[in-house]
DNA sequence: CAGCCAAGGTTCAATGACCGAACCGACCAG
DNA sequence: CTGGTCGGTTCGGTCATTGAACCTTGGCTG
């Protein structure tokens, strides 16, 4: 990877992650996996990231198991992007590095990370203060704070603004807003139920 | 920075940390510094870093507030860089991406992270299971593990060969100790810098 | 069937970051 | 005066990233 030739002399398992997961853009692919991203259009809109490095990264991950690529739908043979268990293991990063963000250069809050199962706010470590144990990712419920932007220009910001869980996968669907016409509907929208690992289970609480 | 027009577009506190810390090398400088590194040289040698590229990583964590610019020595003026509180307040993240590199890069341990004042080994957030508390970490311990180069070329690996405090400024002095003489200088009663330690917080209920 | 559209890439020139080596200035020791 | 160390800066070459254009597969429309 592009950092491999000098970070490989360092012994030290931080610079074999950075190594993996380093590189421009990397973490914040994997943020958006959480958040339930999982199609390369998708990632491309809602990153801002330019095609070619989007491709690279993706593949990257992919052979580094981080992500998973799957097929789910042949029609159009189309396929999305997974988080592996390996990859879910970077929550815990991502969360003290995006609280780290937020305590030293955010304003306002953008997000908040309950524990869906009793709505408790997460503490530093991802874990529920009332329930007294580490969330499984796919409990951790994710809502906007006030200072997330209410009309973003992308949809896949839109979709996200909705109260979801991690990983569930974002839904481009439920209605076009902001749209004088142009309905267009996508092809084969229908049926895209997760497969198999399936990672969010519907905790009736 | 590095990333700046593109990521000041998103918005989320990960991207927002990643304009600061997510440059290459940047992690590996606050990780050396939090091992007790603190001058110009040692990073370089420790991290193999091109020249120049470690003076604008270390003049850029000092303008963001994570390193403070320091005279150590008058005569021939020079100066080293310390973590502030907002620098060792990457420390978890680094931590728990240390622990996920380990765990799904690495082969056998490189270091060990104890509590200085029980001996337990921390836990996957910094915490002492024992003591039940996140260990401050100026409380924190380092040792190296089985996978550790015990001879390694450059003297700042050597000098993180010793049990040693985080924060504990690395020590060139002591001349290659092939014997078991250690006149070592009193350690970590000295006075230490202005950055205020965090409290001790109990661990999630 | 022609034409259009969408998803998911690939290619390419231009730009910017990084690399390694050389150079520089302050200071001190001999 | 000479050499050595520390903490940089400068510079040419290389590598990565960027943004735009193009391509492919396949479905849908008329």
């Amino acid at each position: 990877m592009a950092l491999g030739k000098d970070y490989a002399t360092q012994e030290c398992s931080i610079a074999r992650a950075l190594e993996v997961v380093g590189e421009r853009w990397t973490l914040l692919v994997i943020r958006d996996a959480l958040y339930g991203v999982r199609r390369y259009n998708d990632f491309l809109v809602h990153l801002g990231i330019p095609r070619a490095v989007l491709a690279a990264r993706l593949q990257a991950l992919t052979a580094e198991g981080i992500l998973e690529k799957r097929r789910y739908q042949e029609s159009p043979p189309r396929d999305e992007y997974v988080l592996t268990d390996r990859g879910i293991a970077l929550w815990p990063t991502l969360r003290s590095l995006g609280l780290w963000g937020r305590e030293h250069f955010g304003e306002s809050r953008l997000r908040y990370f309950r524990h869906a199962v009793c709505g408790t706010e997460l503490g530093p470590y991802g874990e529920c203060p009332v329930c007294a144990l580490v969330v499984p990712v796919p409990d951790v419920e994710m809502t906007p704070g006030p200072g997330l932007d209410l009309d973003p220009a992308d949809p896949v910001s839109r979709a996200l603004l909705a109260p979801r869980r991690l990983l569930e996968p974002v839904d481009m669907d439920p209605q076009k807003p902001a749209g004088p016409d142009a309905p267009r509907k996508s092809p084969g929208a229908e049926a895209r139920e997760p497969v198999g690992a399936d990672a969010h289970k519907p905790v009736g609480a």
